[in-house]
DNA sequence: CGAATATTGCTCCATATGGAACTATATTCT
DNA sequence: AGAATATAGTTCCATATGGAGCAATATTCG
């Protein structure tokens, strides 16, 4: 027996599915980036945030992210200390530091991004261009839908 | 900005809305699971394994779920603790011990799926039943082809 | 202006969980 | 049978991460 048999008796089989891919696809991935560069997660957040907005404070992170913010803290301080992003106290605000992506971190950034992608394609390959795109549109839809489900 | 509003930028649509499935739904309601009835993920786990097969190993559990056998020794001896399984060393093989859901076991498991199933369903009432159908079968392509596009 | 309150980012602590190594038992091979 | 190897389950350790609370600064309100 594997987990996968339970497939078709689970009560819950949407989010068994989810939690599946989760377990086998982005853990396995997401751990092997862990060896290989050394970030961790909430590295890579911060990183991704950053990659898509400049002069974020941490602050903003955490509300983007919902992430807690010493969570996000130690996330940058790393980043700083690997050169992956700057941290520069704001003059207005000394309470506040401004980041931003360095040239170093957007490549490790979309060297990672890179190698997601190619797996994601990897892992699509079992379906057909349409349904590729009925799944995200499904996906999305419910995504889009956080605030009426979310828990709490 | 929030997380989803990456959702139309991101290189790897369909893992991202995975993902963000798993932070903002799975993520919540097992920590609230932790914190209302002090059972963790691996318990949980091993109890949805004995609720399916009677008589499993703890080898068994790693095999079916792919954990590390510490991780499932720790959750065995914390279900056993709390009466939720028992465990009886095998005659034959003595290194071994069957592992076996109690009543109040399968009380507990049964409780926690209602309300997962509850929590699933509130989640995919933006969805006709046609599109739930759907995903679900998309997800179930993708799963079940685990091994071929699984990471090593 | 001065006091109360809010906010930012951090440190301290608790805990979940994976990796490696260990013990006890079983199996295999000569 | 005896030695080498494999396996079951455990313990030890390292680390990722969340919660609570703290110091410094900013804001609000009298």
């Amino acid at each position: 027996m594997k987990l996968i048999d339970i497939l078709d008796a689970t009560r819950i089989p949407v989010a068994y599915r989810i939690s599946f891919l989760t377990n086998f696809w982005r853990e396995p991935l997401l751990r092997k980036m862990e060896r290989e560069t050394g970030l961790i997660r909430p590295e890579l957040t911060v990183l991704i945030c950053l990659s898509f907005r400049d002069n974020l404070y941490a602050r903003d992170i955490c509300e983007i992210t919902e992430q807690p913010s010493n969570t996000v803290s130690r996330a940058v301080t790393s980043l700083v200390k690997n050169g992956y992003i700057t941290r520069t106290r704001d003059t207005v605000d000394t309470r506040r530091q401004v980041l931003n992506i360095t040239r170093s971190g957007r490549g490790v950034h979309d060297a990672l991004m890179a190698k997601f992608s190619k797996a994601e394609a990897k892992m699509l390959k079992c379906l057909t261009k349409e349904e590729r795109s009925t799944l995200t549109a499904l996906l999305d839809k419910l995504a889009r839908d956080v605030n009426r489900w979310r828990c709490e």
